[in-house]
RNA sequence: AGAGAGGUGUCCGAGUGGUUUAAGGAGCACGCUUGGAAAGCGUGUAUACGGCAACGUAUCGGGGGUUCGAAUCCCUUCCUCUCUGCCA
């Protein structure tokens, strides 16, 4: 959520921000502003009148205590009549409240000043490439074809079960998900980061907190009877582990990792991106949670994105690195790396990564903040990326590293699988 | 899931309608004291909003209500603990 003051100081440079990420209506920065001088306003006519009040009661209590009934009688009556003015003021201060807390939560986050002016996937900036195409043996099939050949996950008992996009892993193929997840986890650990096993459900102000809502209720699974929500990654629970707390400036950065199963309904996709593991309603996902001194958060960035980059090399894939532009980004993030993966069977990119700095975007909405050693508070920052998502990099790996005799697996995995080869 | 007991500041803890402006203690910070330290003494020690400021307003798990006045009474909801039930 962006900051009134934040709007006040800076009118037009947010519009010129909101048009990078092609927001629709650039005026709601005025109806904001507009809408809290209304707040302050009414604010400054109730507190005015509530201290009347409030020195009036004690009054009255003082006047009790003397056996003064009568002006405590003739004290009442004039507290009858503040209170009588009150209640208009303190209607439409809450309607206030509402509406500026309705426009506010519209906007997206501001994008950082690196970030590309374009609109659709095409126009996202490349950084940087890196690894080799894999040269695959004549008949070299896509994963789906693989998978189904070496019963590494079923596709059909999972539909039956729960319904598409469910997949059910099988033996070799479940033990190997089983290994990436660890090798990942390690991976995160080593570098700093303390794992975390969260709830795989979180309530409604979780999920308002971290920007899931309302922006993207329909895109996560919602248990009604309890009024919960399947998560959609690990960032959801993780994050809000800092809700509402104040934390010292000595304990940033918080480093966290943590493995979930992340459920999603992508509700309208559709066509050549939902085959095979592609596009699925759950998959697992090991993820990298920063909380940063806000003049960190752009080095700590780069950080992330050199450590999910140092893991893919790791793994022996090819890889690109894509700074996204202002209409593919996500709605509350300031700065985004997309990390892709190259299918040599599918001879397409797969996104395996997102690497975010949200800046206050995050926090300012949840409270997460730090005192500084001058006693000041102020908003932390928070990043966040996969480190890595399973499903494409199942897929991409079962893919390049495909012989004519079965499937190899890069060298870092074995220790994890137990074997040589995954078949 | 049922019954009961609870939720107060950084922590412990008092407080069942009116100088509570949340007692008292601990911790922490600063100062005095000291050769140095401890003890002792003194001062300070939540957040949000409004205000140049003085200060005002709100907050005793959350929300709502009663009252001139609520930490205190009522309703509702969440959470914790104990017992019972069920269960991996």
């Amino acid at each position: 959520m962006l900051q009134v003051s934040f709007l006040r100081q800076n009118r037009e440079l947010a519009k010129q921000k909101l048009a990078v990420k092609h927001f629709a209506q650039p005026d709601l920065v005025d109806t904001v502003i507009d809408l809290d001088d209304e707040r302050k306003q009414l604010q400054a006519a109730f507190d005015e009148t509530q201290a009347k009040v409030n020195a009036a009661s004690k009054e009255i209590g003082a006047l009790m205590a003397k056996g003064d009934k009568e002006q405590a009688e003739a004290t009442k009556a004039a507290v009858g009549e503040w209170k009588k003015q009150l209640e208009p003021l303190k209607e439409k201060m809450a309607q206030v409240e509402i509406d500026l807390q309705n426009t506010l939560v519209q906007f997206p986050n501001l994008p950082h000043d690196l970030v590309p002016k374009g609109k659709t996937p095409e126009e996202n900036e490349l950084v940087k490439q890196g690894g080799e195409t894999p040269k695959l043996h004549a008949g070299a099939q896509a994963h789906w074809d693989l998978i189904s050949k070496y019963n590494l996950v079923d596709f059909e008992t999972g539909s039956k079960i729960t319904g598409s996009g469910f997949p059910l892993y099988i033996g070799k193929g479940a033990k190997f998900q089983r290994a990436l997840v660890q090798y990942f986890l390690d991976f995160n650990i080593a570098a700093g980061y303390t794992e975390y096993l969260p709830p795989f459900m979180v309530n409604e102000a979780s999920a308002f907190a971290t920007g899931q809502l309302p922006d993207k209720e329909g895109q996560m699974y919602h248990a009604t009877a309890d009024n919960f929500y399947l998560i959609p990654t690990a960032e959801v629970p993780v994050t809000n582990i800092y809700r509402e707390v104040v934390l010292k400036e000595a304990d940033l950065p918080l480093q966290m990792t943590a493995y979930s199963p992340c459920f999603r309904r992508e509700a309208g996709s559709f066509g050549k991106d939902v085959r095979g593991l592609n596009r699925v309603h759950q998959f697992e996902k090991v993820e990298i949670i920063q909380i940063v001194h806000p003049d960190k958060s752009d080095e700590v960035l780069n950080e992330m994105v050199a450590h999910v980059e140092k893991l893919l090399v790791s793994l022996g894939l090819q890889y690109r690195i894509l700074r996204l532009c202002g209409g593919d980004m996500g709605f509350a993030s300031a700065i985004t790396y997309d990390f892709e993966v190259y299918s040599a069977a599918q001879e397409r990119w797969l996104e395996v990564s997102s690497v975010s700095n949200f800046q206050a975007y995050q926090t300012y909405r949840m409270k997460c903040r730090f005192k500084d050693a001058a006693g000041k508070i102020n908003f932390a920052h928070s990043l966040n990326g996969s480190s890595l998502a399973l499903p494409r990099i199942f897929a991409a790996i079962v893919e390049n590293y495909q012989t004519e005799a079965g499937i190899a697996l890069p060298k870092v995995l074995q220790a994890y699988f137990g074997a040589e080869n995954l078949i």
